[in-house]
DNA sequence: GCAAAAGTGTTTGCCTTACACCCATGA
DNA sequence: TCATGGGTGTAAGGCAAACACTTTTGC
């Protein structure tokens, strides 16, 4: 009969990869609408004054999806995410702590905004623009300002993050694009009344599929209800806010 | 700084869902063609004699997915199947002996005779019809002759299997039919060469997708090549044997 | 008025569906 | 010869891409 001390026991960690729409202007009359990634400046060693994923240990009573919301919620300040698991990365030598194995979620937030800076735990954390280009034999990736990460069937030629941080990003970002496609994930990126033209950029920068914005009305129209409520204030004409239908059947 | 001592360590487990297809005949002249789960009778506590799903515990130097191979192999003799992680299952009290989290795993075979019965891990691991109804509000799912589990927005409403294994089955049939119609993992459940009406049955009973069989021809062509083989000794016109097509570009 | 984006409608072309028809084998 | 499924071709219909055109705002 099984004994729970029968076999070594790993570390878990949740691991989470979280993707939000900066959806602030860079005037009153322009949105950004771009795609961005939270990560965090490691304070510690290993891998001190790296940038990282958001993440922590599962402790005894929560479920691994807990233990991702409570270390959002701690580290970043990102509340009520869609959380979706993608992956366990359990390579013996991933860690160099020790034997430490992650579960690894891929999150959707519709805010960027970082808690208040006195929220120490937060303090390192930041939203970084996120382009993905190429294919899944030839990819590349880059995060902010700084960081091109390349790739080669999906494995990362180089890892400038902490960990194996490089390889869970290009797995999770695989799988968002997947969500976007078929599954119409780009709801969980925006608040719950939106302009239909806020959905296409992020949807494009997503999915790599461009089409002019007509036809993308048509195509969403039957996800989508109008409010009476109107997106003001733009050099133009006012566009209708929309939330998301709720029964698809 | 971290310790590796800091923190409760839980168990950590693979389960396997494993599917596979009945290709062998009622009589020479017929090919069953039914999804088939395998599923093992516990020979001990806990839930000894239910069925369960086969799995075992991560060991020290392996990745997860090596102890899913690994248990496969030994548990049911299934060689090189296709492997896909879709969940990690860490409700608290899952495992009556314990804290064991799960890491769910999907896998695809494309043989589903079990090794020799003198193999004794393997003994009590048997291929059973599966069938799924319904819709993710209500659905129900038919293994063998015997069992019926009913789901209600994707929670079993009754559990005649050992631990979480009824959800755990119906997440891991989800995840399979999603694969299916979006990305070919059909081919995962055929041998090297297949006749394309061996394609359709399987296909249907996973997709819930139903065709005219010239329609199911010109839907996969792209995806197969023809060879220069024939499957004989059917009561009508053999069938060109193709394979799949390397790249789809 | 002009620029810019919202929103509507129409036309075109492609792709899927339905189905008629022929082929090759076993019995 | 018949039954059965393998395999080809075609016509019809529906959906999506392209784009012309109108609307409504700020400047």
């Amino acid at each position: 009969m099984y004994s729970i001390d029968d076999f070594d026991r790993p570390s878990v960690a949740a691991d989470i990869v979280v993707f939000g729409i900066d959806r602030s202007g860079s005037d009153s009359k322009s949105k950004n609408l771009e795609l961005k990634i939270l990560l965090i400046r490691r304070g510690e060693e290993p891998f001190l004054g790296r940038l990282s994923l958001p993440g922590g240990f599962l402790r005894k009573g929560e479920t691994i999806g807990q233990t991702a919301l409570r270390e959002l919620s701690e580290e970043a300040g990102v509340s009520d995410p869609k959380l979706i698991q993608f992956g366990v990365y359990s390579q013996a030598d991933r860690d160099p702590r020790g034997w430490i194995i992650s579960c690894a979620f891929l999150a959707l937030t519709d805010t960027v905004t970082l808690s208040t800076a006195e929220d120490s735990d937060a303090a390192d954390a930041q939203w970084l623009s996120f382009s993905f280009s190429g294919d899944h034999r030839e990819a590349s990736v880059t995060i902010g300002q700084d960081i091109t990460i390349n790739y080669r069937d999906g494995v990362p030629l180089e890892s400038p993050l902490a960990f194996d941080h490089a390889q869970i990003i290009f797995d999770a970002f695989l799988r968002l694009r997947d969500e976007a496609v078929y599954h119409d994930i780009i709801f969980d990126l925006m608040p719950p009344l939106f302009a239909i033209s806020d959905l296409q950029k992020p949807f494009e920068a997503i999915t790599g599929i461009h089409t002019t914005p007509q036809n993308f009305r048509k195509k969403i129209s039957p996800k989508i209800e109008e409010t009476d409520l109107f997106d003001q204030r733009m050099a133009h004409r006012p566009s209708k806010l929309y939330k998301r239908k709720d029964i698809v059947s």
